[in-house]
DNA sequence: CGTATGACTTTTA
DNA sequence: GTAAAAGCCATAC
């Protein structure tokens, strides 16, 4: 069978894996704001690791880590969610957005993406 | 060490 | 504006 990180999930949660890199950035996102897949990975170092951001974010589906990780404020470089219409993750990640003011269009686009894109460098 | 996979991005049409 | 193809690279086997 191919790995497949939505049944097993990534064996190391913690420790010196590139996974703990992207949760701590991702965890440094604030309330009301975006990020996305590229900038997550270009602030670890390398700006063509976004799949493997969205690979560890991924993993954390069926894991509970202490300090949570808004995965659903990680969205694609065009500012839409990353899922399929209809998706469980897609429904949960649009409702976490909408709590905290960020408007996502019927298409899974995020309103004023731009405006809203966390800049990291800003910190 | 080589092959396969993918919550992505960029380019091209 | 959308759609398809190629490229990337950490993790697993």
């Amino acid at each position: 069978m191919p790995y497949d990180p939505a049944r097993h999930g990534p064996r190391r949660i913690v420790g010196p894996g590139f996974y703990e890199q992207v949760y701590e950035v991702v965890r440094q996102v604030p309330e009301g704001f975006v990020t996305t897949y590229g900038d997550v990975g270009a602030e670890l170092g390398s700006s063509r690791v976004a799949r493997q951001v969205g690979y560890a974010l991924a993993g954390l589906s069926d894991e509970k880590l202490e300090p949570a990780v808004p995965w659903y404020r990680v969205v694609n470089g065009r500012g839409r969610l990353s899922f399929p219409a209809g998706d469980r993750r897609e429904k949960e990640q649009r409702r976490a957005l909408h709590r905290e003011g960020v408007r996502v269009d019927e298409s899974g686009r995020v309103h004023d993406f731009s405006n809203l894109r966390y800049d990291f460098d800003a910190e």
